[in-house]
Parts: structure tokens; sequence; C-alpha cells
DNA sequence: CTAGGTTTCTTAGAGCCATTAAGGAAACAT
DNA sequence: ATGTTTCCTTAATGGCTCTAAGAAACCTAG
């Protein structure tokens, strides 16, 4: 009944660690198809049934191996984010963006798994490991944009202008994130947001190689657009 | 060794349809996981190894259904942009992105395995049945864009202003499509696709659902985003 | 220290799956 | 009429998820 770690739980948490890792390595290495209950189960020495001691099913190992991956991605950003924190607010958004980005192109596959794994009903439920996570990666560019809001607002369009079903959504986006940025400003954040996942789903989904084979000016572009939407024009702020 | 379609190629045929039926009907109600050999094969009435007379791996019925999908799609595009035959480009391009939507929220599993099925290799291959019905369907708002090129050009940025990078996988995609566009016109071209086409595939991923319950306002601005870009002010054209 | 309960693992097995192999029956060509 | 091709069958291999039943190790309470 001790709260403190037992023995036991040290051990266990070894063991979770070991299976993410043989996971994640099965992963990388032979695809997404690769990582079975009984593959991962060989890989850490023990044999199949037994996994199940640590998730009732495949779904649920790979919703927990995926919030990991959210978590390290959302960790690259922050640290990004952490390194130039003397810097103004532009460079510390760009920073962050591009370490996105860095961490999509160096783990592809893992990327893979964040945006276009099925995600499955109990995955869905708000309380699962795998919300949690992405809401921590999603939090981590909107806390920027609060941010750059509260000390140097951008510009927004006028509310009054959007269409009444958008404004009712941004409204309760805006109460969802308490208020953080109003609906306007929401929209512009949430704008720009599309546009920067969205490439990234595409470079990584391999859908635009009919034309490009090296995105990194495309983003570049993409990260000029967003500098110029949020008024980041490099020279000074915070 | 007669080149016209003989009883037997007719019944090949007939039974075709039958798989790539039964194989979107499994598709649909129960997800992309039941499709399988088996599966399939027991709905149209055959047992298990019978299909392997028709496709010869699970891989191949997928990319050839996946195919169908694409030409559907390509078809509805089509289709939107002939019913507007003696409209002005401006709505005839209009048309054709909302078909293009159109048929992706009607058909979310279908348009999940355009763009997220893990291509395998055999399907990457350019002469492959799903390579070849992917540039039908990427062909139908290029020729748009041509013609609306040809007839009153949208303003293009300066090609010497682009990172020489980007300049030149611009001029070997302007290769790739004849010339049609050249390189700061192609880079326009792309640059609305991606958005377009990103934004679809985020909104059937779900991956905004944190914020939207319905993205047709945000489509419908990002497409008063493109007929700005492109100068289809709506008012008069070919 | 020992007895009971808990945790962790094992093997066995049911019921899927993809795929190959071997063969039969019907349709077709000559 | 005969031989070939096509289409289908069953049998079988080896993988998968997941359940069931039980052995061993370990913790804890008396």
């Amino acid at each position: 009944m001790s709260a403190h770690t037992s023995r036991r739980q040290r051990l266990r948490q070894a063991t979770l660690e070991e299976i993410h890792a043989a996971a994640r390595k099965l992963l990388d290495e032979q695809g997404s198809a690769a990582v079975t209950i009984n593959a991962v189960a060989r890989q850490v020495g023990m044999s199949g049934p037994a996994l199940y001691h640590y998730y009732a099913s495949h779904d649920e190992l790979v919703g927990a191996v995926t919030a990991d991956f959210f978590r390290e991605l959302a960790a690259a950003m922050e640290q990004a984010r952490d390194a130039h924190a003397g810097a103004p607010i532009g460079e510390r958004m760009l920073a962050v963006c591009r370490a996105m980005r860095a961490w999509a192109i160096a783990h592809p596959a893992e990327f893979g798994w964040i945006f276009a794994s099925p995600i499955t009903p109990p995955n869905r439920r708000p309380d699962s490991v795998r919300h949690q996570a992405a809401l921590r990666f999603e939090q981590v560019l909107l806390d920027l944009t609060v941010e750059l809001w509260q000390t140097r607002p951008f510009p927004v369009p006028d509310l009054a202008g959007l269409p009444a079903s958008l404004r009712e959504q941004l409204t309760a986006y805006s109460a969802v994130i308490d208020g953080r940025l109003p609906p306007e400003a929401a929209h512009v954040f949430l704008s720009y947001w599309i546009r920067l996942y969205g490439l990234l789903c595409m470079e990584v989904l391999r859908q635009l190689d009919f034309a490009y084979t090296d995105m990194e000016p495309v983003f570049e572009e993409c990260l000029r657009d967003l500098a110029a939407a949020l008024g980041l024009d490099g020279h000074a702020a915070a």
C-alpha cells in the first residue's frame, strides 16, 4: 500500500521501458507492421502472452509507444525554445518550428504513428495517455503564440467578417484554451498551425515526391509566411 | 490470341469488379484492417487462395482498389469541371476543389487509403496502376492551372528571389510537366496544392478535432486565399 | 520463519491471417 | 476427341492476437 516505488514497481518500470525500446526498434528497422506483440516479446526475451501483463492489447501498446513519441517531439520543441530563452520571441517560435520538422524528418516512422495511425476508439478517449501527450505537443506553440499575443499582438481579422459557423467554433476553442487567445487570435494561430503541420504531414507521408526532392526550402518559405503573418519581422522584440 | 474481349475475359472482368466491390464494402463497414484476402474471398463466395488468381498478394489487391479510389476521385473532380464547362475558369477551379473535398469527406476511409496507406515499394513503381491513377488525379487541377496561366497569367514571384535549391527543383518539375508552366508558375501551383491537399488530409485524419467540429468554413477560407493568389476575383474571365 | 496472496511468467490452444502446393473440373482450342 | 489453359478447391505452414490454466518467484503478515 506504500505510495513509494517498491522494488516490484521499479522492475516493472524497467520492463516497460525495455518493451517500448523494443517496439521502437522494430518500428524503425522493419516498419509499422513488424511491431507485433509476439515480435516485441521475443525482442525483450519473454514469450508472447507475457506481454499482456503490461498491456491489455496490441492497440494499447501502440498507444503507449505513440505517446512516447509525442512526448519526445514535444521535448525536442521545448528544448529548442529553452535554448533560445533570451532571444526575441520570433526567433524562439521559428526555432521551435524548425525543431518540430527536424524531429519529424529524423524520425519519419515515429511521426507517422503520431498523425497517421488509425486512432482506435480507446486511444481517442480524452484521458488516454496518447491524448494527453498530444495536448502537451500542441501546447508548445500555443504557449509561444499566447506570449506573443500578450507582448506584441499580431494583426487579426475582424471577427464579424468571418462566417457564423467559424466564429462559433473559434469562440468555443478560445474557451477551451481558457481564453488565453481571443477567437480572432485563435484563428490566426490555428491557420498557421494547419499550414505548418499539414506541410509536415505531407512531407513525411511522401505525398510531394512527384515534385520535390528536398522540402527544406519549402518549409522555410512557409516559415517566412508565418513570420509575416505574425509580424515577426526579425528586428527586435521582447 | 485474339485481342477482343473473349467470354473468359468478360467473366474475369466481372469477377474483378466483384472483388473490388467486396473489398470496398469491407473497408467502409469494418475499416482498413478488415480488408483481408480471406474476408474478401469469403464475401465474393470463393475460398481464400482462389483470390490469388486475380492478385498476386494482399498488397497488390490494396493497390488496385486504391487506384479505383483515385480514379473515382479524379472523375468526381472532372465531372465538377465539366458541369461548369462554360463558366469562367475561376469558378471551374473552385468547383473542382469543392468536389475534391466533397468526395473526400463522403469517403473518408477511401481517401485514407489514397494518402495514408503505407505505399509499399511495388505500388511506388511509376508504372503501377496506383501511380498512374494518382497522376490523373493530380492532373485535373494542373490542367486548369495551365489553362489559367495561358489565358490570364496569375502573379508569380521572382524566380531569382527563391533559394537556389528550390529553383532547381521547380525547374525540374516544370520540365516534368512538359514546360506547361514555367518554374515560377509551378511554384504557385504547388504552393496552393499543398495547402488544399494538406488541409484535406488533416481533416480526414481528424487531426483538427481538438479545435474544429466543422471544417467547411476553414476550407472555404482556404479557397478564398487561393482565389486571391490566382487573381480569380470572381468577376468575369475566359 | 512460514503461509497466503500477488505478480510474473510459462505452455497450450482457438481462431484469425497470408501464402504455397497439389490437384480436380470445366472451358476452350485444335 | 484431346490436350491445354483457367479457375477453383482442400491441405498445410507459419505467423498473428488473445484467452486459459498453471508453475515459480516474490512480498507480506502472522
